[in-house]
Parts: structure tokens; sequence; C-alpha cells
DNA sequence: CGAATTTCAGTGGAACTGAAATTT
DNA sequence: CAAATTTCAGTTACACTGAAATTC
């Protein structure tokens, strides 16, 4: 690509988008090579750190529609790596749960996408690459405030 | 947004995706309320900082589809910021041309994106803002490496 | 009743593919 | 002939909206 203009090189919104995009080509292509997307690792990472969840509680942690958690969910239970089963003791919910195999399907996502990262993040130090998600880390988190925690401090996570 | 699973959390490439998300939401609400899209601030700003241009040239300097530049190019004619003539020189072309009220809509849309600007950078501090697109600038350059000019070294931007 | 959950159907912007027609 | 440009038609991944049915 020839140089881009002066305004958008130096415009935040901008750089992110540029660095993003290929970025997340780049993901998206070498998990289809592992015939996985990009939210199948979300959901099972959230699956794995915090247990059984709801599909509603999946999408709030990973940041993922309602409505598309339900066909995500259909393809992880197609390959038998999570289980859907409804909820006796809310019979409005599902309870989603990882299994064994999903497991070590995450295992090998993990491995998968540490190299990618490896890739994307090449042209910066070790200390580039902190600071890089220092940075990016406080955007995020300034984007979802923990808007009044106003229920239950700690129940089950569904 | 309840917490999401710390690998992810950790993941340089969804961090990019998550911070570059609302931001792009952002810019396109704004500009929106200006009447105005992405890409025509990009394409006024190649045709300000490089002069006139063919449209497969704004394409690759914006780093925009050449099936796109054509429908982007098309609504900026309509709201006269832009002139679209053949090229006499070579009749495959067309040459763009930014015109006095794109000029004057593109210095409006400069200030526009500063606001916005910092409203996304709102949590960092001016050096963190800094360093924060000095790393995304090296990320950038990096998957667009300026590969072999081998062409004629300053001919017109056509 | 209001609120939450699951689900489906559909929208919309954006990036991309493929091909045709023209010209260099 | 090969390559570049403009253009159109169609696709795809993705985020989102709206509404229905159920249950709390």
């Amino acid at each position: 690509m020839e140089t881009a203009p002066a305004r958008l090189r130096r415009l935040p919104s901008w750089l992110m988008s540029q660095a993003a995009a290929p970025a997340s080509r780049l993901v998206t292509e070498r998990l289809a090579a592992a015939d996985a997307r990009r939210y199948h690792y979300s959901l099972l990472a959230a699956l794995d750190e915090f247990g059984p969840a709801s599909q509603a509680a999946l999408g709030r942690r990973c940041g993922l529609d309602r409505s598309d958690v339900v066909a995500m969910v259909n393809e992880l239970v197609d390959r038998e790596l999570i289980e859907r089963t409804p909820d006796p003791a809310d019979r409005r919910r599902n309870i989603i749960t990882i299994t064994p195999a999903g497991i070590r399907h995450l295992r090998r996502l993990d491995k998968l996408l540490a190299q990618i990262q490896d890739e994307l993040l090449a042209p910066l130090s070790a200390n580039e690459r902190d600071q890089l998600v220092r940075l990016l880390t406080q955007l995020v988190d300034h984007h979802h405030p923990s808007k009044g925690r106003s229920r239950e401090p700690c129940g089950p996570d569904l």
C-alpha cells in the first residue's frame, strides 16, 4: 500500500482499526485451519475459567450478543465441545458446560493463539508488547465500566 | 459487561478488536451526525494531501477496495465535495479532485475527529497517548511493508 | 405486572471476490 | 498478449434490532 495520508496515520481511531483488521484476519484464518472460530475460543475460555453458565451470562462475559450466542452454542454442541442442559432451578435458562473434549480443544487453541500473537507483535520488543497490552487494557476497561454492581456479590455463575 | 476471561484480557489481538470496535462505533456515529462517513474523511484527506488522483490510487492510499471506492466517489460527487473527470492522458482513468467545498468540509471533520480522539483516549495521559500511537504505527507499518518500490520515484499521483 | 432468557428473522455497514469492458 | 482501471454483481462475517414465547 502506498503511504496513507498523514492525518490518518496520526489518528488513533484509524490506527486501531488498521492494526485490528489484519490481526483479526490472521486469527480467523489460522483458527479456520484448525476448524475453529474466534468466538469458540471466547466461549470455551469463559466456561473453563468461570464454570458452567447460562447463555446470557456467557454473552455478557465475552461481549457477544445474546442472539448470536444461540448459534455459537449450537456449533459447539454439534462438535461435542460443550453441553447444553435445561436449568431445573430456572426453567428459562440453559446451563452450558464444557466437556473434556472441549477442554482439550481449548488447550490446543491456547497454543495456536500464542503463536499468532507472536507473529502479530513481531515488530515490538517484549517491553513494548507489555506496554501495548497495558494501554489497550486501560482503554477497554474504561469503555466497560463495571456499572453499579448492585446485585448479589458472588452467586453461582448462572 | 461482566469481567471477560483472563485469557482474552491478555490476548493482544482480542484487546485490539475490543478497543477498535467502540472507537469505530463512536466515530461512525459522530460523523453520521455531521452527514459524513468514515471513508469520506480518508478520501478527502488523501486528495488534500497528495493532490488529484485516480480512484485506484486513492484506494491504495487509504487501504480501501477499488470496487468500494466507486460507490464512495459517487457519494462525494453527489455532495459536490469532489469532482470526477476522465483523464485525457490515460482514458482508463478518472481524475478525482477535491473542491473548495470539499476542503471546507475536510477542515470541519478535522476538528470533529480531534474531539472524538480526545474522548476515546480520555483514560490515557498525553504520554501514554503518544506511546499508543507509536506502538500502533509500528504494527501498521509492519503489516504494510513498502514492497519493492520498483517504479518511478516520484511521478504525478495518478 | 415488569424483567430476564432463549430463540428466530431480518437489517445494515463493511470488506471482499469475480468478472466484464476498456485501455495501456 | 499481459497488465491496469473502472464498474457491477454478489458474497460473507459480524454486530445489531425487534419480536415472540416462556418463565421468574
